[in-house]
DNA sequence: GTTCCTATGCAGTTACT
DNA sequence: GTAACTGCATAGG
């Protein structure tokens, strides 16, 4: 434990998350109240905080400052904006000018002091605006104090991206960039402009589809329209607060610093959360936990089962889910860091023994203790309707396995991940078996996913069908439970789930170059109409959900489907197809052609291959990020510098064309004919 | 400071006929 | 000229 901070052991061992009531006498020294060795409690308490949004804008890539917006939020609706300005006034009421950069860091601590911020957050500030203003200081020769201690706040770059650090004193810095990214779903790209506009339906008040274009266009406005100017610093800072404020993400992570015991900059960290959970209960043994490089088992070990899918169309399929698959696992078998049997000679005739070989002792263990602790908070949060909470007590959970597996765990060791995973794929091939003994076709699986063709005609009606696949999940629950107590004697927590239901089903096949292999269907891909009265196509894993594929083809690809669910025939999805790629050579759908591809490193480290992303990327001064490119017939071209004609061909051929074919394995389509007026020799291509 | 494994498909590159 | 392989991005769970 060389490596455990002594004030988190001193937590954890008191099973101190957050919250905690301090006991003892009060002294008076010099402006503060101390306590000596007060006693502390765990105690239950929200606090309610105030947060600071800022933005600063500056010229040359930081060297020189602008402008520092605040947006401030408090307790009881306060609310606070400001603008302070470098250079001639605008006579808004929010902006102060101010004529040197000094006189601006000035005015913004003087500001702080006052707010007093719990909370400071921004877009990407962590690693943009305040080591850009702690420079500023610097240069200024200004102590960087923007803490409550008299102490310097400092920054730690870190080795992979989000691993950077700003420590200032008294308060918590919660860049919402990260925030973004760990707990809500996934967006094209992570610039402010993008996620503001998906989550709050607007966006800047200057954008500029190049990114190089903005700098000059904010130079300029800084220049010579300083009122709008000001407005843009201020509505930047609004937005990132909105964002926060419409998803609750400054309540979630409180909610996860309190189930966790980390503070609000660590929350989201899933080995830090496990080391706090677990280590009180260690201690409490009288244990001392292993130290992180010492004591290390890494290696691998398989992750979850996926079963070969059938391709086809499907009427009335059953999509059932084990609830919470791993933690349940984990609480059925008492799998455990303490409880796994590790020396040759200590098994016992009694141990509950794994699909992997591993072997744990009875009695319950440290792990699922705490679990059943995370699975009845889930239960009362969802009582005291807390979705918010629920959630998050769910993606604790839910991460256990993965810290187990982590080479970056102190506790995490092979047996114990495979351990997890093998009950995992033993349960689900037994129950896909016990299924096809009811006489049950199952079509696919993944993990914890098992995909039912009941059999049912194609007019069946949903509630019909509905009452058959409750009735079939009952029989499995049932069975199940008997399976696990007859042969490892430990109570089931296992629950299967009849989760979706759709009335129409697609499973498409593999695409495949070569014509030897047999037809394959496709993993993780598929889509279906939902039963119930919106008729809503999901589609999972294919293309029409994935951001490489333009929204041209995205687009199609959802509209074939719902054609085909809809039982529409052969010539209206013919005609569909047909409409669709005489409308991308008319240029009817240019706006929808931009292929949108991550660059993952910088352009110079692609040496082993040049993608078509990346060769965009070259065209443009400063690549980085998303890149927005064009297909055209001298190659791709990032968008705001297309040169040549747009190659309609390209896109026909590979984003119309494969979609196609891939729905013409399943259902009579003439392909030819629809993109090319080709005369179709063999009356289709079934 | 850092949860994991499984999977597909495209474009580009290399090996082989 | 084509098949096989590799790199890369992005998805599911």
């Amino acid at each position: 434990e060389a490596d455990l901070n002594p004030a988190d052991r001193y937590l954890m061992e008191r099973f101190i998350t957050g919250a905690a009531t301090l006991e003892g006498t009060v002294e008076r020294a010099g402006g503060h109240r101390v306590m000596r060795s007060p006693r502390l409690r765990p105690a239950d308490y929200r606090p309610a905080l105030r947060t600071a949004s800022i933005d600063i804008e500056t010229a040359m890539e930081g060297l020189e400052l602008y402008s520092i917006a605040v947006h401030g939020t408090g307790p009881g609706g306060v609310e606070e904006r400001r603008v302070f300005l470098r250079g001639p006034g605008t006579g808004q009421d929010v902006v102060q000018a101010f004529p040197t950069d000094r006189a601006v860091l000035l005015a913004f601590l003087d500001w702080l002091a006052a707010f007093d911020p719990d909370v400071i957050t921004g877009w990407n500030l962590i690693d943009f605006d305040l080591p850009v203003l702690r420079r500023r200081f610097e240069a200024n020769g200004l102590p960087f104090r923007i803490g409550r201690s008299s102490e310097v706040s400092w920054f730690r770059e870190g080795r992979v991206w989000g691993g950077s650090r700003m420590v200032v004193h008294g308060r918590q810095i919660l860049d919402a960039l990260h925030l973004v990214r760990n707990t809500l779903w996934r967006f094209d790209d992570y610039r402010l402009e993008t996620v503001a506009q998906v989550v709050l339906g607007r966006g800047k008040t200057l954008e500029t589809l190049d990114e190089d274009d903005k700098a000059e266009l904010i130079e300029r406005t800084y220049r010579e329209d300083r009122a709008a100017f000001a407005e843009y610093c201020l509505e930047d800072a609004r937005l990132v607060r909105d964002i926060l404020e419409a998803e609750g993400l400054v309540e979630l992570t409180i909610e996860r610093s309190l189930q966790t015991g980390l503070t609000l900059e660590r929350a989201w960290g899933s080995i830090a959360a496990f080391d706090f959970l677990y280590i009180g209960g260690l201690h409490r043994q009288q244990i001392v936990a292993p130290t992180l490089g010492v004591d290390q088992d890494t290696g691998g070990s398989p992750g979850g089962l996926v079963l070969a899918p059938d391709p086809g169309l499907y009427a009335h399929v059953f999509v059932m889910d084990f609830k919470s698959l791993y933690p349940s696992i984990i609480r059925t078998f008492n799998i455990d860091p303490l409880s796994l049997v590790r020396r040759k000679g200590e098994e016992a005739d009694d141990d509950i023994e794994a699909p992997n070989g591993a072997r744990f002792r009875r009695g319950t263990g440290i792990l699922p203790t705490l679990l059943e602790g995370l699975f009845a908070g889930r239960a009362r949060a969802r009582e005291r309707g807390d979705p918010l909470a629920a959630q998050t007590f769910k993606i604790l959970m839910n991460s256990f396995y993965g810290v187990l597996a982590s080479n970056s765990c102190r506790f995490a060791a092979k047996e114990l991940a495979g351990a997890i995973t093998g009950f995992g794929q033993h349960l689900l091939s037994w129950a896909k078996k016990r299924l096809e003994a009811e006489g049950q076709r199952v079509l696919y699986g993944d993990t914890d996913s098992l995909f039912v063709d009941a059999g049912l005609s194609a007019d069946t009606g949903d509630g019909q069908a509905r009452a058959r696949g409750d009735e079939i999940c009952a029989m499995i629950n049932q069975a199940l439970s008997e399976y696990i107590e007859d042969q490892w004697q430990v109570e089931s927590h296992l629950d299967l789930e009849f989760e979706k239901h759709y009335r129409r089903m697609l499973l498409p096949p593999m695409r495949v170059q070569g014509t030897r292999e047999p037809e394959r269907g496709r993993a993780k891909g598929y889509a279906g109409l939902l039963a119930g009265p919106d008729g809503v196509v999901d589609i999972v894993g294919m293309e029409g959900v994935r951001r490489d594929w333009t929204p041209m083809a995205q687009a199609l690809q959802k509209e074939v489907l719902a054609l085909l669910f809809s039982d529409a025939g052969r010539e209206a999805v013919e005609a569909c197809v047909t409409g669709w790629t005489r409308a991308v050579r008319a240029g009817e759908k240019d706006e929808e052609l931009v292929y949108r591809t991550a660059l993952r490193k910088p352009v110079s480290a692609y040496t082993k291959a040049k993608p078509p992303h990346v060769k965009a990327a070259e065209l443009l001064p400063h690549p980085r990020g998303v890149i927005r490119y064009l297909m055209t017939v001298d190659g791709p071209q990032p968008v705001g510098h297309i040169s040549a004609r747009i190659d309609y061909e390209h896109y026909v051929q590979k984003q119309i064309e494969p979609l196609i074919r891939t729905i013409a394995q399943i259902f009579p389509v003439d392909v030819d004919g629809a993109l090319w007026g080709r005369l179709d020799l063999f009356g289709g291509s079934v």
